[in-house]
RNA sequence: GCUGCUGUAGCUCAGAGGUAGAGCACUCCCUUGGUAAGGGAGAGGUCGAGAGUUCAAUUCUCUCCAGCAGCACCA
């Protein structure tokens, strides 16, 4: 027989005959070895301990102790064993897919009856059962036919599906977890006793559409998370407790900063608390438009669906805008009109009047552009996806050969402004052509190598969304992350040759001809609401002084300091420091408590000490001692934080 | 929009086929207390909306509305 040499990590070689599988390999090293293994690297591909390995090979044994490899196998064959133990408990139900994702698995099953959250206890005891008798996992391929009639005669048509669906006419692997199958590219443990039983729980059923297709068969989608230990587990589920402290929706009730009620689904009454966010971030923005070459606009809310109908929304997005019309009554004529569901039509409009020059590029306009977008109901989230809301929205009118240049302005410009809202975490997405597009390939080629080499200039790296651009050009997304994990787009900058077209947008170039503009659809919020609502979940409520809708409290622990109580309020906001009087008949104790929880930065708290030193008693939040420091060092001390980090 | 779940006082929630309860918040009284809840009293609800079943519905059924989780969507 052949001989193959297997490299091992630290460098050594030897020598097998050639198909060995790594678990043989294993127990050539050792019998404890054989058992712990879960499965190897081979020439750096994940390797089950099953597949045999023909030609010379590096080769790594894993166990549970690599947490990667081992989290990846439990998680996929929790999922065939879940999919076991349900098809157990309910026949009828027929397997679709069940992939391994962040910190868990799921599995989309098809079965009449819906799930219930009492059928996960079942459900995972069931598992465990499974998992207790240790039931060896063992693997074969077949050939496409012999597949395909195994699963027409198990009436499993998902199954047929996804053979169908994959290409060539190359072999298939099957797994066996005990006696169930499942089609299934592996790698999976040795058996099921492998998965640690005490460290997996069953999360959540939702509804999920066969092959992320709305026209086709809704799903029952079961969510678990696994991990290699119990405390791992434990650790995870305590984050996740958390994180839902953080979740914007509660901490925007505790706070008082806004409330949503059914007559206005999608859209936010803001309190003072929240609508003082709000307008310091939109002085912030406005201050860096100004520095940033913009010129600010206003354009019009309720517009005739003409203008819709010329930029192409209307034939687009019908269903998703807000028709408004006009009864006839009252009105000299009929009009349909439309809520603006975003700018750039109006943008347009504003730079169509006049005829502009080569030199007037590029030329940035920006708006806090309110938009209304009849948003499916099942999209609405908080104040992170709304009705009605406010893009910190920008157009760079340019010339082709401009979009580089502007775009590496913009990325610079947006990480500064992250910067300084406190946000080092985010990433770039590279959206490039879809199938269904206009322009010329030389276009397109000519726009996304602008946006790609702009975004490595400013030493960023991108993930790459092939086809997910929008028809008429390329995007970047800058995405955020809220408290439990989920990505939100607020930044984006897009490249636009199509709607100048479409309105009929030019400049005069230094030839004398009219040309068209390019346009660079660009926001950095995105949109306040949803900004605020990331906001306040990354800083857990806690914002950053000079932007925490209530600064300082300066609670008096007698009434005999009221008085005095108010003489430092007055002071502070002297200094445009904002700060409130809490005299109430009340203990500091109580009034601690109730400012702590709303997120009051700094308490000032005056007793009868401080009434004769004129001195206060210093509590931050977060931070259980104090610190007595007179009213004048206190002010500047605060002074200072509060101004903008711009204005610093 | 789809699947499932939820909707009771300002908030968080309990409850049962016979028109409702707790804690906190609120109002008043007592208390002037030194850094995360002092004590007492009071007020507060068409039980999301509409229809049906029933002697009787907030409770059961249906429809609608809204919210939550996920999917789909996101100009």
């Amino acid at each position: 027989m052949a001989q193959i040499s297997l490299t091992f990590p630290d460098g050594n070689a030897r020598s097998f005959d050639a198909g060995v599988t790594p678990a043989q390999v294993a127990a050539d090293i050792s019998t404890s070895l054989a058992k712990k293994a879960i499965s190897a690297t081979v020439n750096g591909q994940h390797w089950d301990l099953q597949w045999p390995i023909d030609t010379d090979s590096t080769i790594a044994l894993h166990t549970l102790k690599d947490d990667a490899q081992a989290n990846e196998l439990i998680r996929h064959d929790l999922a065939h064993i879940m999919a076991r133990a349900v098809q157990e408990l309910w026949p009828d139900t027929k397997v679709t897919i069940g992939p391994v994702i962040k910190d868990g698995w799921y599995y989309d099953f098809d079965r009449a009856e819906p799930f219930t959250p009492e059928d996960l206890g079942v459900i995972e005891k069931k598992m465990r059962d499974i998992i207790n008798k240790r039931e060896p996992v063992t693997t074969e391929v077949w050939d496409r036919q012999r597949a395909i009639d195994f699963y027409t005669n198990n009436n499993e048509p998902y199954k047929v599906e996804l053979i169908d669906a994959i290409p060539g006419d190359e072999p298939l692997r099957m797994y066996w977890h005990g006696d169930w199958q499942d089609l299934c590219r592996g790698p999976h443990l040795q058996h099921t006793g492998q998965v640690p039983g005490d460290s997996f729980k069953l999360m959540s059923i939702a509804g999920a559409y066969w092959r992320g297709d709305s026209d086709r068969a809704m799903l029952q989608r079961i969510y678990g998370v696994a991990f290699t230990g119990k405390e791992k587990l434990k650790q995870h589920l305590n984050m996740l407790e958390e994180a839902a402290k953080r979740d914007h929706r509660k901490l925007g009730k505790e706070m008082g900063l806004f409330h949503m009620q059914e007559e206005a689904p999608g859209q936010i009454f803001w309190h003072p608390n929240g609508w003082r966010i709000y307008t310091l971030l939109q002085d912030y923005i406005r201050r860096q438009q100004d520095r940033g070459g913009y010129v600010e606009v206003n354009t019009p809310q309720v517009v005739d669906r003409k203008l819709w109908e010329k930029s192409g929304h209307w034939d687009k997005y019908q269903e998703n805008m807000f028709i408004v019309e006009v009864d006839e009554d009252h009105a000299r004529e009929k009009a349909v009109n439309a809520l603006k569901p975003m700018n750039c039509p109006c943008h347009v409009q504003v730079f169509n009047q006049g005829l502009k020059s080569y030199r007037d590029l590029p030329l940035r306009m920006a708006e806090f552009g309110s938009c209304a977008r009849y948003e499916p109901s099942g999209a609405l989230h908080g104040i992170m996806r709304v009705r009605g809301f406010t893009q910190d929205d920008g157009h760079i009118f340019c010339a082709e050969d401009q979009i580089e240049a502007e775009t590496a302005l913009f990325i610079d410009f947006l990480s500064k402004i992250y910067a300084d809202l406190g946000f080092t975490d985010w990433t770039i997405k590279l959206s490039t052509r879809p199938e269904k597009r206009i322009g010329s390939d030389e276009t397109w080629d000519h726009m996304e190598k602008a946006l790609g080499e702009a975004c490595r200039a400013a030493g960023h790296d991108y993930e790459l969304l092939e086809g997910e651009g929008a028809f008429y050009g390329p995007k970047l997304e800058f995405t955020l992350t809220d408290a439990i994990g989920r990505t939100w787009q607020c930044g984006t900058i897009q490249v636009d040759a199509n709607l100048p077209e479409r309105l009929d947008a030019s400049f005069i170039g230094q030839d004398g001809n009219k040309h068209r503009p390019v346009m660079l659809h660009r926001a950095v919020l995105g949109s306040f609401e949803r900004f605020i609502g990331i906001l306040i979940e990354e800083h857990a409520g806690k914002l950053p002084f000079w932007l925490a809708p209530r600064q300082v409290v300066v609670a008096s622990i007698t009434s005999d300091a009221d008085a005095y109580v108010n003489e430092v309020v007055e002071t502070l906001r002297a200094q445009g420091i904002r700060a409130e009087a809490d005299i109430r008949n009340e203990k500091i104790n109580y009034k601690v408590r109730e400012h702590s929880l709303g997120k009051v930065p700094v308490i000032l708290a005056v007793g009868h000490r401080e009434v004769e030193e004129r001195t206060v008693s210093v509590r931050r939040l977060g931070d259980k001692r104090t610190s007595v420091q007179s009213l004048e060092d206190v002010t500047k001390t605060l002074a200072t934080e509060a101004t903008p980090p711009d204005l610093l």
